[in-house]
Formats: C-alpha cells, sequence, structure tokens
DNA sequence: TGTTAAATGTTATGACATTACATATCGTTG
DNA sequence: CAACGATATGTAATGTCATAACATTTAACA
C-alpha cells in the first residue's frame, strides 16, 4: 500500500497544482498554471497525470474530463472509489462505500467479468448548492 | 414511465445506427454511418443523441466517450444504471442493481447532495476474453 | 392561415488527448 | 568509468470529441 518512487519534476509540480486548486483541474487548465514553471505542450501534463494516476496520487473524473488529487493523503491504493461532484459550485466529495463496493463485486464475479477499473460518479448539486437554488 | 413524443427523422436515424451496432459508438462514426441518409455535420448527432438520452432511449458511456441503444425495450425511465465495458472486444452489458442503488442513495441522503444524474462504469475483460488473455 | 416553438442545416471554432520523433537523465553492469 | 538500456522530457503536428452562432425549415395549434 501507499508506496510509489519519488515523483520527477514534473510529476511534482503537476501534483502539486492539483493540491493548491479547490477543485477539479482539466489537463490544459493545468497547463496554464504551469507555464511559469517551464511547461509548454499538453503532453507534458498528460504524462505526469498518467503516472500520478497509477501511483494512486490523483483520479480523473470521467464526466467531467478533469483531474483531482486524491483526498486521502496516505491511502493510494486502486480501491472503489466514488465521486459526488457539484455541478454548480464544482466542488468534488471523494468517498469509498463498502456497501456499493460489495454489491458491485457480487455483479462482477457473478458475470466473471475481470474489471481494471470502476467509476462511479455522482453529478448534481451539494447540500450548500441544492438550498440556493430551492430558494429561487 | 416508457413514455416520450414520436421521434423525429434524425433522432430515429442515429437510434437505428446505435440499434444495428454491436456495441457503443462514438458521435462521429454514427456520423459516418448516416453520410448516405444526408448527415453532414456532427452538430446533427449531437442533438438527437442528447433528446435520446433525455427520452432515456440512449446512454452515454462517460469513460470511452461514446453511446449505445438502452438494453431494455420498455423501461425508459432515469434510475441508476450500470456498465460493464469490455476493453477487448468492445462489448458492454447494462445492469441495474439495487443494492448498489440503495448503498449510493444512503451516501447521498446522509450528505444532502441532489443528484442529477449517476455514472457507473466497470471497465475490464469480459469472461470470454479474459478467458482468452490468460491462456496468453 | 398566421404565429410560435422545435428541429434542422451549415460553418467555424473550442476543448480534450495522442502520435511520432528527437533529446536528456539516471541507474546498472561490464 | 564507459556503454547500455530504461525512463523521463521537449516539441510539433495531428487526431478526436463537442459546442457556439446563425440561417432556415418544419410542425403544432390557436
Amino acid at each position: 500500500m501507499s508506496t510509489h518512487p519519488a515523483l520527477t519534476r514534473n510529476q511534482s509540480l503537476v501534483l502539486k497544482a492539483l493540491d493548491r486548486a479547490d477543485g477539479p483541474l482539466s489537463a490544459y487548465t493545468i497547463l496554464d498554471r504551469l507555464r511559469d514553471e517551464g511547461f509548454r505542450a499538453p503532453l507534458q501534463v498528460y504524462r505526469a497525470l498518467d503516472k500520478l494516476q497509477e501511483f494512486g496520487l490523483v483520479h480523473r473524473l470521467e464526466s467531467i474530463s478533469a483531474f483531482v488529487a486524491c483526498a486521502r493523503p496516505d491511502c493510494h491504493g486502486h480501491e472503489m472509489i466514488a465521486f459526488a461532484i457539484c455541478q454548480t459550485c464544482g466542488r468534488v466529495d471523494e468517498f469509498s462505500d463498502e456497501a456499493v463496493q460489495e454489491s458491485l463485486s457480487a455483479w462482477v464475479s457473478a458475470n466473471r467479468f475481470m474489471p481494471a477499473k470502476t467509476t462511479i460518479e455522482i453529478s448534481g448539486n451539494c447540500a450548500a448548492c441544492a438550498e440556493l437554488t430551492e430558494k429561487a
């Protein structure tokens, strides 16, 4: 668990950019934020992101084509993780639910499917934003 | 449940293209397959896809940016649906699992999140393809 | 039939991601 | 240390996915 090679310069920079952000970032936004560090091309970002995902330090949110730093500092396994994404404020909640995990595992075994990556994303409005919109 | 306006010409053509396909199609692939019917621009496809998704007749697979016809002919609600996507043969299994649904609903209520759309996709190898690769 | 909403056609552009190839860095081993 | 291979980087070009903006047509219906 939780072990990965030391990060290279590019990987560290990309991870720091995601850590500093208060929400998910697109690869091109990361690129823009790292221009001053010498970043020039999308590939520099995508390559770093690939490795960081491999290490479990970053997650890709498929439904919005964006990336977030893993919320659980020292738990970089590859378990099943779910995300709640607020369409209004952009805030993302990362959570891991045993019950969801078991239910999906059950289907997977029953169908002899060999899972490689599982995506669970709930888009909607977070508690705070939902409250605001229903007052309108 | 299961009621929607009559489909327009473009909507019917796009749905038929997806029905004929034996797996998910990208919007541009659909466009290519409908050239002979007079399709010229991506927007014609995307507009039809938007409506078809609204009607529950088509699903978008976020993790592969592709579209499939709904597998359950007469059940076009907007329940929580999960997909198992084979990376090898492209086959997609659509399923609805009560337990998964309840587990996620529990998290959602506990966190007062207002869900709009839920994405559940398992990428990997289907039983048939898994068998082949492990023999190698 | 005139009016309005929905759907369509078309061009251009924006947003996301990868291929291909050259160069550099670093650890290993002879 | 030098030669090698593996990994990381730099850069340009291109490929793929999706939408904005605007003109026109069709359909619903008072």
